[in-house]
DNA sequence: TTGTAGGCGTTATCAT
DNA sequence: ATGATAACGCCTACAA
């Protein structure tokens, strides 16, 4: 079976491989008829252009590179899970690297997406400190982990946490608790800013909204001794709710609050961060602030293919975050 | 900057494009010294092949396609995340689709990675029935949902849950309740056969070991349900152990035996199916069977590299599982 | 609008 | 062992 290239399809259609090629391409230059009768022979060929070739000719090969530090973390393989649909309503398709949170595999994983010439970089960049060396004119967007001087996208944090411990103001707490997550990583300085705006906003003439706030890694196992700190406490000095950075952290804190006997919510109501699958398997099913991650990576893809305009670089686009109503929240229940 | 090729190593190294190429593709006929020359030239001038060119000439896109029904399951996210550690450390590449269990998808896709000229695609076929009509010639390696007729690998699911059910004989269970998978699923079916296995091996001359099965999805929820379901009966009927099918299962029926007041595993002794990271995070940590999820990637990328052989056509391979002991298993307390 | 032809950067075949 | 050179399959000026 000898392959079937381009002039075959022109042979048969009788016309010339540039036609063939314009047909390919959606050049306008093309009679209808034409355009018909070309798309009829390849369809009768099962003619496939060779993406090689393709590719050395026109510098574009239609291959967008992601680069991420976990594809085991949930937040992450639901990006790029959403990043290759998006990729693939327009024929692109993804190629994933995992950098492990280290630099230098990093540095080396993006050089070798560059040499394969692919269209556009998705990067959420490792925690390890560096500077990013790009190869200029392939366009990159960084997504999640902002970095100042690159263009990036990420979900709203600070609003969202915002909106999250407003849900609980609204229900009537005061005393609201807050797990950080680690205080070098920049997302989660954002949630912080959230809370502490909410709380600014709540104590304005009220006395009892002071910030409660627990340091903690975004793990389960964090979330749970810092739910144990937080309610490690007498009864009316304990939080009658708590927000956690992640929702990691908020099934670790509703252990501990199980652990400790306080029933969810009746005493004490939990809001996680991120609405990874995994939130909505808890019981009672966790109420949380859903970080909208399939917008995120459409519209990266959409950057790269230049159907959309980057982002300044010194103001990424913010996406914002809804909550996602579960079963641990209710109003508190008096002293 | 004007693009740094072949020939601009050829010139600068005195020698010819066809030598550089050779050093290139570590043909053995190239004296050391022009090598070690042509080498640096390289280093110096920071030339990198282009592979779209390579490709073109050589057939060999250095590409490897893999198909998986979703990458949001923590078992297919990892199994990507080695298959992309295993190719890179080839050379190669990894790009990933997803399915969505829906066959027409699947066959688009590998449609899209024959076109791609990948040298090889790893998939998990998709549970809609379905006959896979693959383009001859290009390497496939069906992995953990075996087809027959088609070269596979799996974990020994049959092997691995004998071994975590004797696990549970071993430690003095005898009542031990079976939460299977769904029937219409092959690695199920392989699993609910391990248990019977062990199962009649204990009861040689033993009159207790019965089985006792709920079948139940793989997901938390149903977990939980089933282990309502087997626990649900009087103290002396009811099982002193659970095997279950998943780790999802095993965290649902925790959940159930939690709720019905019965501690784990003073009373009750739990044991899993998969190793997912989530088994260690629960509170006791869950004992269960490991799947060598890096290994079925690392043999799967070898064997499309040509460096292995593949498994016979009705013959897959099976890797072994291996148990990870966690606290959730204790001999039974007496009657 | 369509056809013609040159060349993209490599590899592989032939000589040398 | 090395060098010259013809493909590889397609796109894209340029010409018609």
């Amino acid at each position: 079976m000898p392959k079937v290239g381009i002039r075959d399809v022109a042979k048969l259609a009788g016309v010339s491989t540039g036609t063939v090629s314009r047909v390919l391409n959606d050049h306008p230059s093309v009679t209808d008829e034409l355009r018909a009768r070309v798309r009829g022979v390849i369809e009768e060929l099962g003619y496939m252009p060779d993406p090689s070739a393709r590719s050395m000719r026109s510098k574009v090969s239609r291959l967008i590179g992601i680069v991420i530090p976990d594809l085991t973390n949930p937040f992450f393989s639901e990006l790029v899970q959403s990043a290759e649909q998006a990729a693939a309503g327009h024929g692109y398709n993804i190629i994933v690297m995992t950098s492990f949170d280290h630099a230098a595999k990093e540095a080396d994983r993006i050089g070798q997406l560059t040499s394969r010439k692919v269209d556009g970089i998705i990067l959420v960049p490792s925690n390890d400190f560096h500077t990013l060396k790009l190869p200029k004119g392939l366009p990159i967007v960084i997504v999640d982990r902002l970095l100042p001087g690159y263009s990036g996208i990420a979900s709203d944090h600070r609003n969202g946490v915002r909106i999250g411990v407003e849900h609980l103001l609204k229900l009537g707490h005061r005393r609201i608790g807050f797990i950080s997550g680690p205080k070098d990583s920049v997302p989660a300085s954002d949630r912080l800013k959230g809370y502490l705006d909410a709380m600014k906003f709540a104590s304005r003439g009220e006395q009892n909204a002071l910030p409660l706030i627990a340091e903690a890694a975004f793990d389960y196992e964090s979330g749970r001794s810092a739910g144990n700190y937080l309610l490690a406490r007498a009864r009316h000095e304990r939080p009658t709710a708590i927000f956690a950075s992640s929702d990691q952290q908020a099934i670790g804190c509703m252990r501990a609050a199980h652990d400790l006997g306080i029933p969810i919510p009746a005493a004490l109501s939990i809001v996680g961060f991120d609405g990874i699958p995994l939130a909505s398997m808890t019981t009672p099913r966790l109420t949380t602030v859903k970080q909208p991650i399939r917008e995120i990576a459409a519209t990266a893809v959409t950057i790269l293919l230049g159907k959309q305009d980057a982002p300044d670089l010194d103001k990424p686009l913010l996406l914002a975050c809804e909550i996602s109503e579960g079963e641990t929240t209710s109003s508190p229940q008096p002293d």
